[in-house]
DNA sequence: GTATACCAAGTTGTATACAGGTCTAATATA
DNA sequence: TATATTAGACCTGTATACAACTTGGTATAC
């Protein structure tokens, strides 16, 4: 129910496939007309979406000159790692009187998930799935903001390089894993100051 | 340094008058049309400008109907308060070992300017001063993902109806400036838990 | 051989043209 | 009179045209 009307505005496409674009990492550099053919599209939604992705951070244009995407940098990377901390904890914290059997359950429905995909050798769904209980975990409080700041640091963190890095150390994986279950653990015993600590060093791990 | 060429662009110019008017309040809908009119300027700047105030949350673009300008809700209002809370508790917290002689300094000229703007009567410039003492908290640590994200929660706290709520109340800001003094009494004791006791109840009077 | 001037290609900034959706109100119709 | 329809004004989505700036190479002057 965002809008009664559900068509898709190439600007959308647009930024989706120019994120792609940036997460195969092919490139460093391109140009509006460049991605005029490679998009099969005018430039006034190639223009509305590179505008976008500047304002998030993902590229920056040069006026007159072109079109270079931002590598995540070490210091961006730990700075985001940090936000989520911020946020993570916080909202953890808020939502100490707000759990319930239900809550703990779905949280380990998630882990039940990671699990499964783990075993499975599925990489992508693990990291979604990995990403899941960390949602999950806000939206017990449900702060949207909270919400659009999660996505947004996960996304800018895994878009650039998150393969290489993760696929250089593979057994980080299940020790993600087995984080969350100790989160779980210290949430389910109504430990949330535990909980909070082991949700910092788990997320500390993922700075450089 | 940001860049060799400080050309103001027509779409930063337009993103600040548009903001300027929402500030203002007079009107709750507006079009591009009506814009390229009292702005002087094509569509495509004013597209643009448009389009980014749309995703910082301040209007939605209803396709081929208008553009309205979201009044910022109650709910809204008490989460960025959360955001901000989030953010500057964690940042405080990671400032702990840094924090210096020259920062508790800086802290109370800040104090001291806000009690001038105060005497003088000069509500504008006592906002702003509110503002950089919050603004140099976070400065310490210098994350710059905390900066960027407290500078929105503020502007979208304070463009929508911040004069009204303010002026409704005008003893808080003296109120304000006395709990600023509280807290740097805190960090000067070297007792960053109360400080932040301090800031997070001094942050909760925001909400409604 | 070196330095300068200039030109051409490519880039984004800005303005405008056109297409198609939405709403309103007048009008036709029962 | 009530209802359906239709025409037109207005809106944004999209495409394109033009202007101004950057850059790199080439020709020219010395």
């Amino acid at each position: 129910m965002i809008d009664k009307h559900d068509k898709v505005l190439l600007k959308d496409t647009a930024y989706d496939k120019i994120k792609e674009k940036m997460i195969r990492g092919d490139e460093e550099y391109t140009s509006e007309n460049t991605l005029v053919q490679e998009l099969s599209m005018s430039r006034t939604p190639i223009r509305e979406a590179l505008n976008r992705l500047q304002y998030e951070g993902f590229l920056k244009i040069l006026p007159n000159r072109g079109i270079v995407f931002t590598e995540l940098s070490v210091e961006e990377r730990n700075e985001l790692i940090d936000m989520r901390i911020a946020i993570e904890t916080y909202s953890l914290k808020q939502a100490e009187s707000r759990i319930r059997d239900h809550h703990i359950q779905e949280l380990a429905r998630i882990i039940g998930m990671q699990e499964k995909a783990y075993r499975a050798g599925d990489f992508a769904d693990l990291v979604e799935k990995d990403a899941l209980f960390h949602h999950y975990l806000l939206e017990i409080v449900g702060n949207s903001q909270f919400i659009k700041m999660y996505r947004h640091a996960r996304e800018r963190q895994f878009t650039v390089r998150a393969g290489k890095w993760l696929k250089n150390q593979p057994d980080i994986l299940q020790t993600f894993i087995e984080e969350h279950r100790t989160i779980l653990d210290a949430i389910t015993r109504k430990d949330i100051p535990a909980a909070i600590q082991h949700l910092v060093e788990h997320l500390e791990k993922g700075k450089l």
